[in-house]
DNA sequence: CAGGATCCCGGTAGATACTG
DNA sequence: CAGTATCTACCGGGATCCTG
């Protein structure tokens, strides 16, 4: 289980970041947004994330199940079958990931600007 | 200059990400949301900010400022004085960052009941 | 099919010491 | 005061191989 010792496994001092702390992982993003649109096996997501290694993919997957934002089943067929779906506590999150991924929409042109400018400054 | 070569350094493929990769840093949100109140010296940052060393502080500024979000002061005096203050598209930010921090607010007490259903669970 | 177990590399964060 | 320089430890993340 130790692999669950993520950087976020100890509570963060500061409140700030905690919402930060829950999302804030590599992948954790993208699978979310993934799940926005239903329940999805994890061959799909896999095919989805693109670049994402089975071993990542499934320990974003068990943090966020661990977080309470995504729940998982598990079907006793052969092959096993198993889907993942955002939990009613999941979906309360996407209203403020919407809002961070607007802001990127707007505005994501005019840090690459600066960061091009400051880059040149300090060349 | 190689110390700018954070994690975010490259453009991230997938947009979903990109505007976490401008604030998931772990003393980033922090240090923004201590510079919401005003223009501040980078000594009381220093103290604000409890536990952040100088290196990082430094290294999280310079991001900001890379990225647009935060303007930097220096004043000749004897000894040096540094101010920093967000910028007006740093200050666009703060919305979907309160966004966050609210959602952090209502519902991370959910989040911590469920990581410790789950422990119990899988103990 | 959906993972678990290992090995390994690179980079980030921390500690410490030094400076204009 | 506001940094820079260096060294080190740690761990996130990728690749690979294995399994119920």
């Amino acid at each position: 289980m130790s692999n669950l010792a993520f950087h976020h496994e100890v509570e963060s001092p500061c409140h700030y970041r905690r919402a930060l702390e829950v999302v804030s992982n590599k992948w954790t993003v993208v699978v979310f947004y993934e799940l926005e649109t239903g329940k999805k096996r994890y061959s799909d997501l896999k095919k989805q994330v693109v670049g994402v290694t089975q071993k990542m993919l499934t320990q974003t997957l068990r943090q966020l199940e661990r977080d309470g934002l995504v729940a998982r089943f598990v079907y006793p067929t052969v092959p096993p079958t198993v889907e993942y779906e955002l939990t009613p506590l999941g979906k309360t999150l996407m209203e403020p990931m919407r809002a961070l991924h607007q802001w990127t929409e707007a505005h994501y042109d005019d840090v690459l600007d600066a960061r091009r400018a400051f880059d040149q400054e300090t060349k």
